[in-house]
DNA sequence: TTGTCATGTTCATGTTTTTCGATATGTTTG
DNA sequence: CAAACATATCGAAAAACATGAACATGACAA
């Protein structure tokens, strides 16, 4: 077994902001504004409410969490608030669970 | 705005099996149970249990829903069930959301 | 066989967290 | 100021989580 420190068990710290991506995405509704973003495409949150059955507050509630979780970038312009896909940061992350995994598993 | 129909938003159906991944780890739990697999190493209920904090009970439910998103492969011998991470999906899983990301984001 | 112990799952329950919409507040534009 | 857009806060409903007790099964010894 791996990893052990004592009795307890602990993560690697590495391994917390990770822990947040996968938070973020194991909810359908993020899951289901993720994917409505076109390449390299940037959406307000009018836009995404309108795209769905959600409410716009609970909407811009998502948003938060994809944002908190850094797989969405935002930037506020005028009185919108554009969202995009972080891509590098995802790219990133996603590389580094699957190295982990091909060394590790 | 992509995959549009009508005027709802549906979630392509290839992806159903990968958002049981992302949500079962979601849980900081689960990760936890996760890393403690050493490289090809088998773990029982009662050795995951001993590692961690929670209950017996509880490690077994958390067993069964990273089983049921097939991250985990088990196997029943004697009075014991040993369980291992089912690699080659997780490496296939997140081979294939890494190559979305980098085509479609 | 019968009894006992070890292992794991299921069930009922209580607790905590998440989700969601409504409303109120804040910002920016015209 | 008024209108449009987004966020924050609050409470209710739903879902997820954790636990011990009860149950099922297999190993093993008397």
């Amino acid at each position: 077994m791996k990893f052990f420190n004592a009795e307890t068990f602990l993560i690697p710290p590495e391994w917390q902001p990770l822990a947040r991506v996968f938070a973020a995405l194991g909810d359908e509704q993020r899951q289901r504004i993720l994917l409505m973003f076109d390449k390299g495409e940037r959406l307000n949150v009018g836009q995404i409410a309108g795209a769905s059955t959600l409410a716009r507050s609970t909407v811009s509630h998502h948003l938060k969490v994809l944002h908190e979780a850094d797989v969405l970038c935002s930037e506020k312009v005028g009185k919108e608030v554009w969202f995009w896909i972080n891509r590098p940061w995802l790219e990133k992350t996603l590389g580094n669970v699957l190295d982990y995994v091909r060394r590790n598993c």
